[in-house]
Parts: C-alpha cells; sequence; structure tokens
DNA sequence: CTCCTTTTTGGGAACATTCCCAATTTAAAT
DNA sequence: ATTTAAATTGGGAATGTTCCCAAAAAGGAG
C-alpha cells in the first residue's frame, strides 16, 4: 500500500552511490562494477522497482508505442487484423494503443489528438465511414509520426497503405454467379465515400460489362452498413416487378441478413436467388445454406501494415518513401450459390 | 516535416512572455490576462501545438489512462466487454490501453509490467486460462493501483469483481433440458483453474440432483477449450455404449462445434440429441438450428468492472473496500432443444 | 500623488530518467 | 614508489510540464 513508488533515487540513497550508477546497473550499462550491479539488482528486486517508462520517454523523445486505430471491433475482422500487426510489433520491441472510434468521426478526431499528445512513435489506422476530413492525420505526418493506413484508406495521403484487391475480388464474386447461370445480379454497395466499396462496385460492373450484361440502375443500392437499412433494401429488392436472381454483397453480414430476409419469405436459396459476401467471416460456414464469399487474408493485412510502419520507422533519417501493399483475395464457393458445393471450406 | 514538436517554450519565446503564462493560457487558468490567452491559443493553433501528456503525467504522478487485459479478443465477448467499459471511461475522463494475452501466462505477465512500467492508473483484467500465479496482478495492488477482475476472477485477492452468475445460469440450462424430457444429459466443461467453469460445473451437478437423476462420471468431461479437443470429446461422447440425449457446452463456440459433429454424423437435432450452449454468441441466432444458450448482459459487464475502477479511482483516500457485483443470465431457447421454440430470439 | 488592493506575470523547483564529462579509484607497468 | 592506463563512480544538464511564491503592473480610493 506504499504510495510511493520506489525510484533509482530511492536506491541509490539507500545503497549510498549516485543515481547514475544504479541507472546503469539496471540498463545493463557496462560500466559499472559487477558487484554493484549485483546489490542494485537485489534491492530492486526487493522494492518491487519499476522503471517509470514515462520519465524515459520523455527524456528519448520515443515511446515505443504504436496507435492503432479502427472504426468498431465487434466484428472479427479487425480484431483478427489487431492481432496480426501486434505480433510483428511486439517481436520488434513495440507496445500497441489500440482505439475504436465507433464510426464517428468526432471519436476519431479525439482518439488522435490523444495518441499523438501521448507521443506515439506511429500509428496504424482504418478510418471510419463518416470520415471526410484527414487533417486530424495529417498532423502526425507533420510531426514526423509515420502513419499506415489499411481497409479504409485516405486516398490523397502520401503514406503507405495495405489493402485487398477488392475490384479484383468482386469481380470474381460476378463472375462466378454469372457463371452459374444468373443474369439479373443485384449489388447491395458500401458508401461512396469508401473507397473499397467503389472498387467492389467497379468490380461488379466490370464483370457485368465482360460476359455482356447490362447494367440495371435499380439493382443496385448503396447504403450506410448499418443492418437495419440492409433489411429495407433487400425487401425493397424482392418487391421489384423483377426481381434480382442473384445478389452480390459488400460484406458478409449484409450477406446474411439479406440470406434472414428470403428465407422468410419462403424463397429458395440459392434456386431462387443465389447470395455472395465478402470478407468470409467465420459465421459465414455455419449458417445455413453456407454463404459463398471472397476470403481475405486478415491477419496478413495486419502483419504487412506493421511491417510496413516498421520500415518507416527504422530508416526515419533514410526517409523511406511509402509503399502500397495489395492483398489477394479468394473465391469461396459454399450453398448460397451452389446446390452440392464441393469444395465446400 | 518538423522532427521538433512544439512546446510551450517556443511559443513563450516568440511571444516574449514565460512558459508559466503560456501554462496558464493554456490550460485555462483564471489567472491570465484575456488579451494574452488569446494571443497563445492563435499562436498555439497555427503551431500545431500539442501539449506533451508524458511530461503531465510525471509530474502529476497521474496517467488518466486505464489498462484492460483479455486473454483473446476473437470472440465478440471481450471486445463487447472493453467497448462496455470504454463507455462509462471516456466518460470520465480516462483512457484506455488493451492487452491481450493470447491466453499465455508469460505474455499477460509481460503486459501487465508493461502497463505498471507506463504508470497505467488502474487496471481492468480477465485473466488467461493458464493463470495461476497472480503476483503480477498484486503488484498493482501493492502500489496503490486499483485492479477489478471481471469473467474469470482471481478468488484469493481482495479486489473489485464482475461476474455473472454461472451457477445459476448452467442450473437453468441444465433444466431445461430435464423439462425437455432428457435424462442422459453430457457436460463439456471449462478447465477446473477456470472458477466460471467450476460454478458452472456445480449448477449441473445441482440440477441433476435436485430433479433426482444421478450423475454419470463419463458424461462430463473437462477441457482447455480448444476447438480441436471439442471434436474428440464429443465424438467419444456419441461413441459411448450409453450416448447421452443431450449436451451442456461451457460456451457457444464449443456447442457450435458439437452441433456440427453431431449433423455430420447424421444424427437429428434436438431429437437424437439436444444441445445447450452458454454465453449467446450472435452467431448461435443465426446457426441451423438455432442454439439454445445462456445470454449475459456482455456490455453490462463492462460496464460494472468500470464503474466499480471509477469507484476505487475516486475514492483513493477513503479507502472504499472493493465490492463484487454479480450479473443475472437469462435462458434463450432455441432449435437445438425444442423444435418449435416460440421465443425464438 | 500616494497607498493599497487586485490582476497579471516571471522564476524556479519538482517529476524520474539517461547520458556526457569529469573525477576518483583501482590495476598495471615501469 | 611512480607513472600511466583502465575501470568505476558522481555531478549535472536535459526532457516538457505544472504550481507555488514572489515580483511587477494596473487599477481604485483617499
Amino acid at each position: 500500500m506504499s504510495r510511493h513508488l520506489t525510484t533509482i533515487i530511492d536506491i541509490a540513497k539507500q545503497l549510498d552511490i549516485s543515481k547514475s550508477t544504479v541507472s546503469r546497473a539496471l540498463t545493463g550499462h557496462p560500466n559499472v562494477n559487477e558487484k554493484t550491479r549485483q546489490r542494485v539488482l537485489e534491492l530492486a528486486e526487493q522494492l518491487d522497482y519499476q522503471r517509470n517508462q514515462l520519465a524515459i520517454s520523455l527524456l528519448t523523445n520515443q515511446t515505443r508505442t504504436v496507435g492503432i486505430m479502427v472504426p468498431e471491433f465487434i466484428s472479427f475482422f479487425f480484431p483478427k487484423v489487431i492481432i496480426g500487426a501486434q505480433e510483428v510489433l511486439a517481436e520488434a520491441g513495440y507496445n500497441v494503443v489500440i482505439c475504436h472510434s465507433n464510426e464517428s468521426y468526432e471519436t476519431e478526431v479525439n482518439n488522435a489528438k490523444a495518441l499523438l499528445a501521448s507521443r506515439v512513435d506511429g500509428l496504424i489506422v482504418s478510418h471510419t465511414k463518416e470520415t471526410r476530413n484527414f487533417d486530424h492525420f495529417r498532423v502526425f505526418q507533420r510531426k514526423g509520426v509515420p502513419v499506415v493506413f489499411f481497409n479504409r484508406v485516405c486516398e490523397d495521403m502520401n503514406v503507405s497503405k495495405v489493402t485487398v484487391d477488392d475490384y479484383d475480388g468482386a469481380f470474381k464474386a460476378v463472375e462466378h454467379l454469372i457463371q452459374t447461370g444468373r443474369r439479373r445480379i443485384a449489388h447491395l454497395a458500401g458508401p461512396d465515400s469508401l473507397p473499397n466499396s467503389r472498387s467492389r462496385l467497379n468490380g461488379y460492373r466490370d464483370a457485368l460489362r465482360q460476359y455482356g450484361i447490362p447494367e440495371e440502375p435499380e439493382l443496385v443500392i448503396s447504403y450506410d452498413l448499418t443492418l437495419e437499412k440492409a433489411n429495407i433494401y433487400v425487401n425493397h429488392l424482392l418487391n421489384l416487378p423483377q426481381p434480382p436472381d442473384a445478389l452480390f454483397a459488400i460484406n458478409d453480414p449484409t450477406a446474411i441478413e439479406a440470406l434472414d430476409v428470403i428465407k422468410a419469405r419462403g424463397l429458395r436459396i440459392p434456386d431462387d436467388i443465389a447470395i455472395v459476401g465478402f470478407s468470409n467471416d467465420p459465421i459465414s460456414a455455419h449458417i445455413e445454406p453456407g454463404l459463398t464469399t471472397i476470403g481475405q487474408p486478415v491477419s496478413e493485412i495486419g502483419q504487412e501494415a506493421a511491417n510496413l510502419l516498421m520500415e518507416q520507422l527504422l530508416d526515419k533519417e533514410e526517409n523511406k518513401p511509402p509503399r502500397t501493399v495489395v492483398l489477394g483475395t479468394q473465391l469461396i464457393v459454399r450453398g448460397s450459390t451452389v446446390r452440392n458445393p464441393d469444395n465446400r471450406v
């Protein structure tokens, strides 16, 4: 219950030596008598000494801490990215501070301020869907704190980025639907503000074009990723005079919501309507029918982001140029598009 | 790209006033001429001034940061607890540092050291399943840093705790199975080292006893919560000369794994065997059949933990005694135990 | 204009640590 | 014993901030 935490000065006084010597003993500096070091180490142990990282960081001007900001972490995606990043960063001796902005721009700005105030050495970010202004991230850049974007990236900032090939993933998804005989393929798209939504929309369009299928504007709906809206829009699509025979959803939760709506209406999946998601959430293999989806290497995204950050962190004087890494995706076929999928994953 | 971050001294020099005045202007201290304050605020804005939290924390000996340690955060449970806690803490002006120990005792100890070194004001913990020795948490207590346990709690430490009524939840689960006509009820239990596993086991036992059903030792298996083991043990149970007609699993992922094994064997659920899980993961409503389970107030656990911590944090001089909060659970009936559940949630 | 009060400002200590440089001690060589 | 080199130690600055106390400036009353 000792209110006061042990400092090197306490140790120095008790052993009647200088704080410099104690510091050397504790940090493993060679210029200390081995006997002295032993005495210091022993007393430190005995007094529960814990170095004060605040003082060290203040002095050295580096915290060996990296901030990770994500818009949410209820879905499996962001936690898994964080874990991937953390593996790499821990290996390199960096600690991690995680912030989630709850898809709120205001919270994001506040979190950015707090991270800057606590002097993180670097920042890994996926921004909220509300974020239009990126000044709160540019400050880091100006102050020489490297920033890496992933998943949702700011196209206007000259920093390192990690994404998956959303265009290609979407293309493969729609191509699969076409190849299984679908012609009226709807797309529940994400907000226009997110580059990855736009890329997926482009992949959808180009796949249709390549197979000579005209795009029907009424079949493409952008929405804000809240599941209530998904519900409304799926019902709207099914109520069309000519309803779609397939749906490509921006992500798996949306696809699963659609699946529930469609099943509740008594339609058969995949016979009446086929569904493809995006991201291969763990749940997607367990629902009935299994959800065909586009798999992405989630942990790798985190690892790559951390690697890119370390690159900037280590070669600060060299001033390495930022890099963008684009990872591949994978079509995973399950029962929501094909009656008896062979490669059921 | 200014390597050097602006300090109050920079501002003071440029305005030819003392750093004390700048400090006062910035912190909203009343003893500053309003004109001076405006000049300071303006220049601070212009120079991108961000206060150095490290220096302040060093001086004031408080970081207004709380550490949250969890064993993992892939499952939905821990992220949701964290969000609940964060709501309350953010409201009170505290920042949060999240550590996950990946179910590794060693990582947990290292994380604890790092949090202590960075001088968090408080700690919210759910420990790993490997943790037997709690010395790394006791240090916090000794140094006057309040600790709150949740979900997995250390029974030997005199600190605040938040749990759900695991005994009662398990009792309700097994009672439900009995009331739907089951007699050979197996239990896939968690490790003995976790108090909540033990409570659930006790609830299971007492429910059997109360309804006059003898406990069969061969139907109770404790395991380490890895899904591969769950698979093996479910198969083992089904291979018994007298297989069970119901299974109460320690948690939902285990129950879902069991469900997959049972379905793969061509057995009918719930006719041949009924299944109950624990925790009501979001996935459980979507699988086929829906999983009957015990719901627990996940966000509330986090909120309560944060409240208990704040209690200790605010009344440090009063030395409030630690409190334990036990939250209620709820039986959620779905298709894995009853053919046509009315209250399908 | 002088004295007193109030407002505003500046100087310096304190927080815990590292690191440079000088001082001291110890060891080695002559 | 004396000189020189090496090992070990101590002192103090520096990091960015707050806060106390004293000093200075401004305002008010007589």
